[in-house]
DNA sequence: GGGCAGGATTGGATCGTTCAAGTTGCTGGA
DNA sequence: TCCAGCAACTTGAACGATCCAATCCTGCCC
């Protein structure tokens, strides 16, 4: 292995002293400008990187972006912050940061998570995903000034802090207009349990889009958890209704996929549009709406780098537009 | 923010000296043990955590584990390594060390990123996935005698490192032999091309099993790119040969739901065996063989953490069975 | 009571970087 | 000629941990 290169073997080569190596890396504008290019050539030459340890020990800044990854659960959903992941690092990449994982099974661990990450690695910033009402989180977070963007809103106040959403509702007024346009106009929609911000958001776009064409919701709507036996009853038992929906829209692809199976396996074909967009939609040709993932991981850099880099900024907010994606089913 | 709580700290408040606190730390047993109560009572009171940067500056070890993140592509096959990754992380965790990502797009750049990690980050490790046939990066990683584990044989030179992989040919022979059991002779394969240590594994799985039962592979094997289209294409060009096969079993589960497809759109049924066992498979009900990724991720964790903390080891090999997820379709 | 061995504890140096406070050399105005 | 003012660069100290070498105890033996 070659030996170590650090900022004073760069200074000796360049026959400047280290604060000037420094200055070269940290604030260029001050250094003559052939003094720099000395300086850079050496940089250059020698191979020298910043070492962060170091770095991070006098600014007490790392460059570093702590990102919470699940535990493997449905495997539908769950590829849907793995694509966010993905985004998400090379932004950062290309941002100067790098991305430290960390997990926890629930709210409390994942709090004192934070702690360890920060007093141990000087982590910059973090990026929550998945926030419900009251998110302990969030309120641990900012009560300590702790830098932090969320990819989903605070659905309590929608301004409380940086964040970067996708608009639900947008997505299922946008597919259950597709439906009202070809005709449907019994649209049902199975969607989660009311209480999360994410499910009533999904639900009240496919609410608006009925009411506006003027067509009644009542008895179009059903309640269940995720996944996809749970789509495939909660299905069934919608098609036992007096008058059952010619057409679904769903919260999920999990429960787009099981009314499908189940809707097929009652000899009844009617469209269906799932939600997310996920591997699985485009493998069996659902119609899905596609969350702008890449999008909305490189948009949380931007509002994390933000808040490190400037100075107090006020938090900004983005709402990205889901897109529907048509596919054979529907 | 509390203020900064150091070594210093605690060892003022337990009426002791730094070097006793450190090693309460780093080497207990030294110390006489009312002395280590002191100090540990200290340190939970006030909740002091090592910091990890000071650490590193001074022992060169950082605790940290580096992992590609690969561009989001197929989809399907992604979520093999995002189970992996999410494995990967909880025992890194577990074993007092945490995961940093990085991208790259081809080897190359992979290894250009190598030298960012150690030399900005003082990476301790690294593991690697996707291997192939004189894999550049473990050499470079080799030579420089940087630890590394691969998920994926090193197919030329079984012992060269520590790796860990799922014994692919196995998967594809017990799945043969199940389509065999089930009374099928002209049972099919559709892989990759030749020569990819990977596809030739589970190509040879198959053949071997076909070859144990008497029955001639000829003109029952197929090759073709990875993917959905080329899955169908392949299905349908095998349903038009003389002799077509009445079972297949496939590289991928891409291939799989491809085949699957190109089957039911010819009017035709027949058992498809998958490979990967991905979230697409169980939702639509196809069997495939299932690797015990989270298994193959502590067995990375567990030889890495061995060539980091004990003394230069021999490389280790750990080759794990994967098993035949059996569906309604199969 | 003094000397000694052995382990527990202490202070100082160090890792590589940046911050703060110098030093040098040049320009220009009185 | 003198010195203020500035730009360009240098030097010493600090971040928080660990390593090293020196010192302090303690108990034990003669």
């Amino acid at each position: 292995m070659a030996e170590k290169v650090t900022i004073a073997t760069v200074a000796r080569h360049a026959r400047v002293s280290r604060q000037t190596v420094s200055n070269v890396i940290n604030a260029p504008h001050i250094v003559r400008p052939e003094t720099r290019q000395r300086v850079q050539e050496a940089i250059v030459t020698l191979g020298y990187r910043a070492n962060q340890a170091a770095r991070q020990m006098r600014t007490g800044r790392s460059r570093l972006i702590a990102v919470r990854i699940e535990p493997t659960r449905d495997g539908i959903n769950g590829s849907v912050l793995d694509r966010f992941l993905h985004g998400l690092t090379e932004t950062a990449e290309s941002a100067g940061y790098r991305v430290m994982l960390y997990t926890a099974t629930d709210d409390d661990r994942e709090i004192s998570a934070y702690g360890d990450l920060l007093s141990a690695y000087d982590l910059d910033g973090f990026v929550i995903t998945g926030t419900d009402h009251g998110d302990p989180r969030t309120a641990w977070l900012a009560e300590r000034e702790i830098p932090f963007v969320t990819f989903g809103r605070p659905w309590d106040h929608p301004q409380a802090h940086s964040w970067v959403d996708v608009d639900g509702a947008a997505g299922t007024r946008e597919a259950t207009a597709h439906l009202l346009a070809a005709g449907h106009l019994r649209i049902g929609f199975i969607g989660w349990p009311a209480g999360s911000g994410v499910g009533d958001d999904r639900r009240a776009g496919w609410h608006r889009a009925l009411l506006g064409a003027g067509v009644d919701p009542d008895g179009l709507d059903a309640e269940t958890e995720d996944g996809i036996a749970e789509g495939a009853r909660t299905a069934r038992e919608m098609l036992g209704r007096p008058a059952p929906p010619t057409a679904l829209v769903c919260a999920s692809d999990s429960l787009a996929l099981g009314a499908l199976q189940a809707l097929r396996a009652a000899g009844t074909t009617m469209p269906v549009i799932g939600f997310d967009d996920t591997p699985v939609a485009a493998a069996v040709g659902l119609s899905s709406i596609s969350q702008p993932l890449g999008d909305a991981a490189a948009r949380c850099v931007d509002l994390l780098t933000d808040l490190l880099d400037g100075p107090h900024r006020d938090p900004r907010q983005v709402l990205l537009r889901p897109a529907l994606v048509l596919r054979h089913l529907a």
